[in-house]
RNA sequence: GGGCCUGUAGCUCAGUCGGUAGAGCAGCGGCCUUUUAAGCCGUUUGUCGCGGGUUCGAGUCCCGCCGGGCCCA
């Protein structure tokens, strides 16, 4: 057992000795200081002292890790909202309070949702199940049988008659301590909680409460498609070339086919091919890949949830996202009204504004703006002015934007847009309308062909989803295609690459299908009122803490 | 890449003008058979992120590095 012999001389000194251990059962050796032999004293007595309570257990005859089922008559939950005083229960959590006093005690058990309290007495539980419970530390998962009552306090509660231990938990674990709903102590440390994420779930109730409700969030999203008719789909991580979306690949390498592979960037092209073969109605969702910064609302794995059907456009897209926001908040918060925390950056205006923030509703229909229109209203640029690169270049100095790395219409169209339109755009807006340079997968417009028939989803001023009418002429995309090549020559690593297998199956015939993707992250975010994209993820890549060589950044 | 903030006990944090490191919780021992941040008595715990400098003396001041956070490009 190695394990018990390797975290006492490695590992980073300002990290708990027990987070040390838990890393190295995942790593070889981990660099780093050498502990004193008083901190490694010190950091073994509190596992020395709950070994020997383990093996005081196992003397007892109650190997806690010998246990392989409890059975549990009611969650915690069941207890204390269909409670009936002096009915019989079992049940099984982790203990997370405990209070001894002298020959009775209490300890609260958690199952995860919900804590009960549990009230030990010497007389009911005899000297080993009274021993047992002397032996329980925080954090210890126990099995319990008994009768539900109601202490003079008033809490309604498990008077326990048998203990069962079911796991010893061996560390300390930074549980905080709560009164009239207010913690004290416990997990701050967010860099802590990212890396050690059970420990966030087992003390942050709120970290606990977002998680949740992003993955049922998910899976709200697949039963709402589902019963549309919609197919979800799979589609390769690995490609010859990413497409689907501006943003630099990861690389790695296909063994067998001795081949340089890309991890994808977007679902987008796959799925059109397979409504090129006639299954109208397609979804996925899944994890894609870009190469790039991140920030707290990046990180370079996400999820991507893109839809296409057959038959439709921009505006059916609309109608979808909208229906979709609606059933998913309702579904998982039972409300299509979210309250979100003011944003200094965002301009709320005074009628939108409450005491409380701002509260948005997936209740209506989103508002629909014409880009060119919302530029005109809000950053004084008329569309005339968007005709020509010259005349473009000069408005965006007028309004004082930088022009220097501008080198096409779209491009400034799109600064204007981030610069003056989105930070109004805080209750749920389409905007619609978008330059081609930078739609080279949408259909033109049939009224003016520097635009496209494109719209952006936006809420709390950031972009949520992002739908087209597919181009579907394989002429007008090759072009397009050939297009984004010229620009990646100019040095646009982001441009899109030419992919003829795509235009093959566009020459075999798409009919004229809608498209959209969401953020699944950024919907979380917003749902869920998180500011940081790592508050929805699990477990968000955070740097290597072994790593004492600096980083590699892709911009270096 | 730039600016600001930050790293002290297992956890949450304090540490003044530079004088040899503290509290609460957790832990350990004792008392306590309806407590709930239980209480009371006793008690253990630190390379103050790492390295260098100034100083008689550095958690504190200076420089560099590492990690984290927020904002900006």
């Amino acid at each position: 057992m190695t394990f018990l012999l390797q975290p006492f001389s490695i590992g980073r000194h300002n990290v708990n000795f027990n987070l040390v251990a838990v890393q190295s059962l995942f790593t070889a050796s981990v660099p780093g200081t050498v502990h004193s032999r008083a901190q490694m004293s010190e950091e073994l007595s509190l596992r020395e002292v709950r070994l020997q309570k383990l093996a005081r257990m196992r003397e007892l005859g109650h190997d806690p890790y010998k246990v392989e089922r409890y059975d549990r008559s009611h969650s915690a939950k069941q207890m204390l909202d269909g409670f009936e005083e002096e009915k019989r229960v079992s049940f099984a959590g982790r203990v997370v309070s405990y209070r001894l006093m002298g020959k009775a005690g209490f300890a609260h058990l958690s199952d995860g949702e919900a804590k009960i309290q549990g009230y030990f007495r010497k007389d009911d539980l005899g000297e080993t199940g009274w021993e047992l419970y002397n032996l329980l530390d925080l954090g210890d998962h126990v099995g319990v049988e008994g009768f539900l009552f109601v202490t003079k306090t008033g809490e309604k509660s498990i008077h326990i008659t048998s203990v069962t231990p079911l796991s010893k938990c061996l560390q300390a674990l930074p549980m905080g301590k709560e009164k009239d709903g207010h913690i004290f102590s416990g997990l701050a440390d967010v860099d802590t909680r990212y890396r050690h994420r059970h420990l966030d779930l087992i003390c942050n109730p709120e970290a606990r409460k977002a998680l949740i409700a992003r993955m049922r969030m998910t899976a709200a999203v697949r039963r709402f498609m589902d019963a549309r008719g919609y197919l979800e789909v799979e589609t390769p991580m690995l490609q010859m070339e990413a497409g689907g979306a501006a943003a630099r690949p990861f690389l790695t390498h296909y063994n067998a086919y001795e081949l340089d592979v890309k991890l994808r960037i977007s679902l987008e092209l796959y799925l059109k091919r397979i409504i090129c073969g006639d299954i109208p109605k397609v979804y996925e969702i899944g994890r894609v890949f870009r190469n790039e910064g991140v920030s707290n609302r990046h990180s370079p794995e996400f999820t991507m949830f893109e839809f296409y059907e057959a038959y439709s456009n921009l505006e059916d897209m609309m109608c979808l996202v909208e229906e979709m926001f609606t059933h998913v908040a309702t579904e998982v918060f039972g409300t299509t009204q979210v309250a979100i925390s003011s944003d200094p950056d965002l301009e709320v205006s005074e009628h939108e504004a409450s005491e409380t923030g701002v509260v948005l509703d997936f209740g209506k229909p989103w508002r629909r703006l014409d880009l060119l229109t919302a530029i005109e209203d809000l950053a004084g640029v008329k569309r005339e002015e968007l005709q020509d690169l010259e005349t473009a270049r000069k408005a965006m100095e007028r309004v004082g934007l930088p022009t220097e790395n501008e080198h096409n219409l779209g491009g400034i169209i799109e600064k204007l847009l981030e610069k003056f339109v989105e930070p109004t755009l805080i209750q749920p807006t389409f905007v619609i309308g978008y330059p081609i340079e930078t739609s080279p997968l949408a259909k033109k417009d049939p009224n003016n062909p520097r635009m496209t028939r494109r719209f952006e989803g936006y809420v709390r001023g950031r972009e949520l989803c992002n739908a087209f009418s597919e181009i579907n002429d394989p002429i007008d995309q090759r072009e397009r295609f050939e297009q984004q090549v010229s620009e990646r020559a100019k040095g646009d690593d982001e441009a899109h690459p030419l992919d003829e297998e795509f235009l093959y199956a566009l020459e075999g015939g798409m009919p004229p299908t809608g498209g959209c993707g969401i953020g699944i992250d950024r919907m979380a975010m917003l749902l869920t009122g998180s500011d940081h994209i790592r508050e929805v993820l699990l477990f968000p890549t955070m740097r290597p803490v072994s790593g004492g060589a600096p980083q590699t950044t892709d911009e270096a």
